[in-house]
RNA sequence: CGGAGUGUAGCGCAGUCUGGUAGCGCACCUGGUUUGGGACCAGGGGGUCGAAGGUUCGAGUCCUUUCACUCCGACCA
C-alpha cells in the first residue's frame, strides 16, 4: 500500500477526552475516529486492518480447536429475552426498539438466547453433540458510562462462542479446551496475561475464568499469589482465614455507652482493641425484578471490607445501592450502631463466613449511642463469603502472600450448565430416547478491546508498537526525500520486491519531510521499517525496529534478503 | 442516578465577567522555496457560536428551559 493513497489522518494534538495511551494513540494514529455519540467509533483503514488481523488469529485458533463460525442476526426479538428471563434482568443496557409493526427488538449485547434458539431448532439427538459454535460480530451494550476509547465502547466487536453437550463432564472438557485455546490466542497476539477465577455476573452459570491482560490502566483489580499460580478477580477472590495477634477484648456481655464511636476507627480506639474483634455492619438496599427491594445488613469483621459483587450474589439481587440514614431509620436501624444480632424482622441479614463462631466480639446495639461487648456469633444465620480480599492476606491454596494487580478483561469463559437450555427448551434425545436439556458453556473475547489492550501493553511515549500478529503492516518503507531520484527508485524497487515476497509493505512515498514521516511512523507503530535516506550515497539504508527504535545500517543491495530473514 | 465540568471551523482552544464587524493554532486549498526529526513565505476556503424561547436598537456574551458530551463512583468483552 502506498502511504500517499492511504487514509490515515494522523494528528499532533491529543483529543481532550483521551487519557489512556491506547485511546490517544489509536485516535492520533488514524486507526479509529470518534463518531460523536459516546462510546461509538469508526474504524479507519489502518484500524480495520489491525482488527481483521486480530480477528484472524482468534478465528484460526478456534477453528483449529474444532469450533464452527456462524453469524447471528444483530437485531434480536425481545420475545427470546423474555423467554430466558433476561429482558428485565439485563436492564437498561439492552437497547430496545420497535419496528413499524410495533414488534419489540433488542440490539444483541451477547447472544446466548439467539444461539440456543438456533441450536434448539436444528439439533435433536445426542449424536449431533457436542457442538461449539461461535461468531465474531458487533455487540451493543448501552453502557452506563462508556470511556477509554475502544476499551469500553457501547458498540464493540466480540467473539462469542457457545458449546452444547450431553453432560457436565463433556462441557468441562470443552471448557478446559477453550482455556488452552484462549491461551494460544493471547500468546500469539504477544500479550502478557493471567487466567483468573471470576464472578459470573449477568451471564449466569457456575465456574468461570477471566483472561486478564496485565496493565496498570486496567479497570479490574485482580488478586495474585506470590507463592503459587493462584489468581482471581477481586470479585471472586478467596483467602485463608485471617487470624489476629492482638489480644481479644476480655469483656463480659454488657451494653456500653459509646456516643461518638460511629466508625470502626473510633470504636477501635474507644475499646482499645484491634478492629478484628469488631463487627462491621453495612446496610445496602438490594433490588430485584419488577423494582422490588429489601434492606440487607452485611456483617463482617471490622478489619475487613465488603466486596459488593459477592454481597450482591449472596442475596441474589440485581443490584445493591447504598441506603440513606432516613431509610435506615424507617427500617428501625441507627447508622453507626447497627447490629446483625437483633436486627428488625424486615431486614435480611448476611454474615461473613469469617465471623462464624467468633467470640468476644464488639457489636452495635441497634440502639443510639450503644454497643454491646462479649458477643459470640453462632446463631442460625445466613453465612456467606462477602469479604474483599486485601493485599497481604494469605493465599487459600498455598499460604503465600496475596497482592493486587490491575488487568484488562480480554476474555471470559463460563460453565453455564442448563441456565439457558432449560428455560428455552433446548433439549436433545439421549440413547434411551429421553429428552434432556443440553449442558452449555459460553466463551467470550473482546476483539476490539484487544486492540486497546495490545497498545496498553505495547507503546512508548511516541506511539504504538504493534506486535507481529497484530500489526497493520509487516514493514514500513520510507523514501526520505522523494525528489531524490535514486532514493525513490530504490523505494519503488523494494516495495515491489518485498510485496512480491509476500510481505505486507506500507510504502511512504509522500512529499513530506523526513521528520514528519518519521513521527507518523513512530505513531503508527509498524514493527519494522526500512529508511532510504542520505546514506544511499554510500550504498546504505537503515533497518529500524520500532521497539526501542533500534537502527541498523544495511547495504542497499542486501536489504531484501535481510528483511526477509528478519521478518520471519 | 449521585457529584464536578464543558459545548464557538474537521481537531485543540481564546472571546462570555463588562452586550457593539466571530478570532488564534493545527489541518485543508493555490503558488513558490525547502527535504534526516512534525519546514518557510504569500494568498485562500471553511461558523445557523449545542438547541429553543426571552430581555435589548443590538446577544457567542445577560435570563429561562432543554439536549449532548466529558470527568469521578455502581455495570461489563
Amino acid at each position: 500500500m502506498r502511504f500517499s493513497r492511504l487514509l490515515v489522518p494522523t494528528t499532533k494534538e491529543t483529543p481532550n477526552d483521551a487519557t489512556l495511551a491506547s485511546h490517544i494513540f489509536l485516535i492520533r494514529g488514524g486507526f479509529i475516529q470518534s463518531v460523536g455519540g459516546s462510546g461509538l467509533y469508526n474504524f479507519l483503514p489502518l484500524g480495520k486492518k489491525v482488527l481483521d488481523r486480530v480477528r484472524n488469529v482468534v478465528k484460526e485458533e478456534l477453528d483449529n480447536a474444532g469450533c464452527q463460525e456462524v453469524s447471528l442476526s444483530f437485531v434480536t426479538p425481545a420475545s427470546l429475552w423474555e423467554e430466558s428471563g433476561r429482558y428485565e434482568k439485563y436492564g437498561k443496557e439492552l437497547l430496545r426498539f420497535k419496528d413499524r409493526k410495533d414488534n419489540e427488538f433488542v440490539l444483541g449485547p451477547t447472544h446466548e438466547e439467539m444461539m440456543v434458539n438456533l441450536v434448539r431448532q436444528s439439533v435433536k439427538s445426542y449424536k449431533q453433540l457436542p457442538l461449539n459454535l461461535y461468531q465474531i460480530n458487533l455487540k451493543f451494550r448501552d453502557e452506563i458510562r462508556p470511556r477509554f476509547g475502544l476499551m469500553r465502547g457501547r458498540e464493540f466487536l466480540m467473539k462469542d462462542g457457545y458449546s452444547f453437550h450431553v453432560d457436565e463432564a463433556d462441557m468441562k472438557r470443552e471448557f478446559d479446551l477453550m482455556e488452552e485455546t484462549y491461551k494460544k490466542i493471547f500468546t500469539r497476539l504477544g500479550l502478557e496475561f493471567r487466567v483468573v477465577e471470576a464472578d459470573s455476573g449477568a451471564i449466569g452459570g457456575s465456574g468461570s475464568k477471566e483472561f486478564m491482560v496485565l496493565a496498570d490502566s486496567g479497570e479490574d483489580t485482580i488478586v495474585v499469589c506470590d507463592g503459587c499460580d493462584y489468581g482471581a478477580n477481586i470479585e471472586a477472590a478467596v483467602r485463608r482465614e485471617k487470624t489476629c495477634d492482638a489480644p481479644a477484648p476480655q469483656l463480659g456481655s454488657e451494653k456500653v455507652h459509646t456516643p461518638d464511636a460511629t466508625t470502626m476507627e473510633a470504636l477501635s480506639k474507644f475499646f482499645n482493641v484491634d478492629p478484628f474483634y469488631l463487627v462491621k455492619t453495612v446496610a445496602m438496599r438490594a433490588f430485584y425484578d419488577e423494582g422490588k427491594s429489601q434492606i440487607v445488613l452485611f456483617a463482617l469483621r471490622g478489619s475487613d471490607e465488603l466486596q459488593e459483587v459477592k454481597a450482591c450474589n449472596a442475596v441474589d439481587a440485581n443490584e445493591l445501592v447504598e441506603v440513606s440514614e432516613e431509610e435506615l431509620e424507617e427500617a428501625g436501624l441507627i447508622a453507626g450502631f447497627m447490629s446483625p444480632l437483633n436486627a428488625p424482622e424486615s431486614v435480611r441479614v448476611v454474615i461473613d463466613n469469617a465471623l462464624k463462631g467468633a467470640t468476644n466480639m464488639i457489636c452495635g446495639a441497634n440502639e443510639k449511642a450503644y454497643h454491646t461487648t462479649g458477643n459470640t456469633i453462632d446463631g442460625d444465620f445466613d453465612y456467606r463469603d462477602i469479604v474483599a480480599v486485601q493485599e497481604g492476606d494469605a493465599c487459600a491454596k498455598c499460604g503465600g502472600t496475596l497482592r493486587y494487580t490491575k488487568g484488562i478483561e480480554a476474555g471470559h469463559i463460563f460453565q453455564l450448565g442448563t441456565r439457558y437450555s432449560e428455560p428455552l427448551g433446548c433439549t436433545f434425545l439421549d440413547e434411551n430416547g429421553k429428552a434432556k436439556p443440553m449442558v452449555m458453556g459460553t466463551y467470550g473475547i473482546g476483539v476490539s478491546r484487544l486492540l486497546a489492550a495490545i497498545i496498553e501493553q505495547h507503546h512508548d511515549e511516541k506511539g504504538c508498537i504493534w506486535t507481529k500478529e497484530s500489526a497493520p503492516f509487516d514493514l514500513y518503507v520510507m523514501v526520505s526525500n522523494i525528489k531524490d531520484e535514486a532514493q525513490l527508485a530504490l523505494g519503488e524497487k523494494l516495495y515491489e520486491a518485498l510485496s512480491a515476497a509476500g510481505i505486507d509493505v506500507l510504502f511512504d512515498d509522500r512529499k513530506d519531510r523526513f521528520g514528519a514521516k518519521m513521527k507518523d511512523y513512530e505513531l503508527i507503530g509498524i514493527p519494522h521499517a526500512v529508511i532510504i535516506g542520505k546514506k544511499l550515497f554510500d550504498g546504505l539504508v537503515e533497518f529500524v525496529t520500532r521497539e526501542g527504535m533500534v537502527k541498523e545500517e544495511v547495504s542497499a543491495e542486501e536489504i531484501v534478503s535481510f528483511v526477509q530473514e528478519r521478518l520471519c
